[in-house]
RNA sequence: UGGGCGAUGGUGUAACGGUAGCACAGCAGAUUUUGGUUCUGUUUGUCCAGGUUCGAAUCCUGGUCGCCCAGCCA
């Protein structure tokens, strides 16, 4: 194996093609000519007169992040890289009840893995945790009770449930018109620990009769006496996301806060929290008012992305980890050999607008195949192998044979395989009864072995169960390499259909091989019962063993990455099968390798829609 | 029942009052030492009803359908 240490983040990826603004590519082009936010200036004086876009991901880090999560990723990533602006990566770690230090550790490894720069330059603006601001929201808290506009609420979480109103039907809360002075006594005790959890919470008084539920007086501090993965036992209260957001988005400077739909009813909220703040205050101390646009989450079909849901998978052990090859996590999709470029090429392929929509998961599956098709090396393996003793050739002799690594990359060079009088051939690709249109090895009929020679069945024998055990067959020396001789008469020699793959089964290396394939069988998994466990595709992973490899694979390795902490397999293509992925469970005996996905086959696809096959 | 948002082929996505285009999928063919790749051709579309206009996917009015919102989650 060559090649494969290069960093995952560059080379190989495929050209841009010339896309059409998305819309939020109009606003910032449109916000940049009016100079909205001005310029980077002498906070970078080598982009001083350069309009300032500033991007984020925001997570929670809860869990672990998924291909939707990529879009959000690469979206905000590729704005700022566009515009010469700054992409920070900001953990929303405002609930210590849900979140984990392992998911911050796996979050931060799969933005780099990505390629998603927020560290260095040009795009890097920093890493941030919101609970870092934790001193300064509480600061805006105060001063919103000083000003009248939050109070002090000692109504339970039920009863504010259930003075809710409904649409037309205001809330209500009693303590509404609290001197703001017994708020702050009180706000001040939630904050020392005075108070049990669910005692009291902090409250803005907005609007309880608004048709838009999230102004009906929100919930802006919550006591929660939790340890916090970074402020420790530092706070007994936790902003809710409501309130901190928006905050954490203006104290980064950022200009576009790019979030998801649901979110939509939310914007008048934090457009209210930053007012509130700044009314009052002179110019110089008006806090920052980034600008919310909201666009529609990626939703592949034959997945689940909800958090909820894939946690519950792991958990219930229906898959083997975060990491399994077959989840739509980043580290699932790493594992099971996607590529970075690959995930890249299929956000920007798919677009972004405000349209909710469902995506072909083909999609995601071609991206893969098209960046590997032209960056993996090909070697042959079998999967399901089938012994063939090749009648006339000398049981002592042994051939080597130079075979292209990669048709598509003439730099990827050749290596040699070994060949033999008895080989392996994969099960399918001998037929004693061909259907019509079989172009592979069947009793009488001739092949061609890659890159080797023309072998014709002569005959077979068969185990007890009726299913073909060996094949015998001759070849034809004349055309070794692959090629049948001109004629005399100079015109091209004969042809033949079918070309399969081969492995000589004294050289061959065994290997453990996963069939990876989706893990539902539902475009809308659960749609149907309402339990998308229901909709599990149960071949989802097929292990296979005892496959036959050529015993060049004996250099493919696993190998991490020093500069985001990622393991990543080596790649290759078994020819004619798919692509496939050293995966980590591999020993030095046996090697396991995961398919990332199968190369199309048209064969099979005309095989099913005739019955007869 | 209130509020917010959305609607273009099978699936995505362009068109910014002037020929409905592109990608994926599908179908047909060519090339091919991977039934892969590549190439060529091709089927299929503006939610509905009115209106404005020489001209409407686009503007206006009214409807229909879909998604989101009543966590001390994010």
């Amino acid at each position: 194996m060559s090649n494969t240490s290069r960093p995952e983040t560059s080379s190989g990826a495929p050209s841009p093609t010339a896309r059409p603004n998305h819309f939020i590519e109009d606003i910032i082009e449109a916000d940049n000519a009016s100079l909205k936010w001005g310029a980077w200036g002498t906070t970078h004086p080598d982009r001083a007169d350069t309009p300032k876009v500033h991007t984020r991901f925001p997570p929670e880090p809860n869990g672990y992040l998924h291909i939707g999560h990529a879009k959000s990723i690469l979206l905000n990533f590729s704005l700022a890289r566009k515009y010469h602006g700054k992409f920070n990566l900001r953990f929303d770690d405002t609930n210590p009840a849900k979140e984990e230090r392992e998911y911050v550790d796996s979050i931060t490894r799969d933005v780099l893995w990505l390629g998603a720069e927020y560290l260095s330059p040009p795009t890097g603006g920093g890493l941030f945790f919101a609970s870092n601001y934790f001193e300064q929201m509480y600061a805006f808290a105060e001063e919103l009770v000083l000003k009248g506009k939050a109070y002090v609420c000692q109504l339970s979480a039920d009863e504010v449930a259930k003075r809710r109103g409904a649409p037309g039907v205001p809330a209500t809360s009693p303590h509404r018109d609290r001197p703001a002075d017994e708020s702050l006594r009180l706000l001040r005790e939630m904050r020392d620990g005075t108070h049990p959890d669910g005692a009291m919470t902090l409250r803005a008084k907005i609007d309880l009769a608004s048709p838009n539920f999230n102004l009906r007086d929100p919930v802006l501090y919550r006591i929660s006496h939790q340890h916090h993965h970074n402020t420790a036992d530092r706070w007994c209260i936790y902003p809710m996301y409501d309130w901190a957001h928006g905050f954490e988005d203006s104290i980064e400077g950022i200009t576009h806060s790019i979030c998801t739909l649901e979110f939509e009813n939310h914007r008048p909220l934090y457009d209210w929290f930053i007012d509130a703040v700044n009314d009052g205050r002179p110019p110089e101390k008006k806090i920052h008012h980034p600008q919310q646009i909201e666009f529609a989450k990626l939703r592949p079909t034959y997945t689940i992305m909800s958090k909820r849901n894939l946690l519950k998978m792991v958990e219930s052990g229906v898959v083997h980890g975060w990491d399994d090859p077959r989840m739509p996590t980043l580290s699932g999709l790493r594992r099971r050999g996607f590529t970075p470029q690959a995930i890249r090429a299929f956000c920007e392929d798919i677009g972004v607008t405000k349209v909710e929509s469902s995506i072909d998961l083909a999609r995601l599956e071609n991206a893969v195949r098209d960046h590997l098709n032209r960056v993996a090396p090909r070697r042959m393996a079998v999967l399901r192998p089938l012994r063939v003793v090749i009648e006339n050739y000398p049981d002592d002799r042994t051939e080597s044979f130079d075979c292209i690594n990669n048709p598509e990359d003439p730099a990827a060079g050749s290596r040699p395989v070994p060949f033999a009088r008895e080989l392996f051939i994969e099960h399918d690709d001998f037929s004693p009864n061909p259907p019509k249109g079989y172009f592979r090895l069947a009793p009488g009929q001739e092949v061609r072995l890659r890159w080797a020679y023309f072998i014709r069945a002569t005959r077979f024998d068969t185990n007890p169960d009726g299913s073909v055990s060996t094949v015998y067959a001759t070849y034809d020396p004349d055309t070794r390499g692959g090629d049948a001789p001109p004629n005399p008469d100079g015109s091209p020699g004969r042809k033949v259909k079918g070309t399969i793959h081969w492995v000589s089964a004294r050289h061959a290396l065994d290997a453990t091989v996963r069939l990876i394939d989706r893990l539902f069988t539902a475009e809308a998994p659960g749609e149907r019962t309402g339990n998308y466990t229901d909709d599990l595709n149960p071949d989802s992973l097929i292990t296979l063993h005892g496959c036959k490899l050529e015993p060049d694979l004996a250099n493919a390795r696993v190998r991490p990455n020093a500069e985001n902490g990622c393991t990543v397999g080596d790649r290759v293509q078994f020819e004619r099968l798919g692509y496939f992925c050293v995966d980590q469970d591999s020993t030095p005996s046996t090697p396991v390798f995961n398919r990332t996905i199968s190369l199309k086959d048209s064969w099979a696809k005309a095989a099913a829609k005739s019955p007869q096959r």
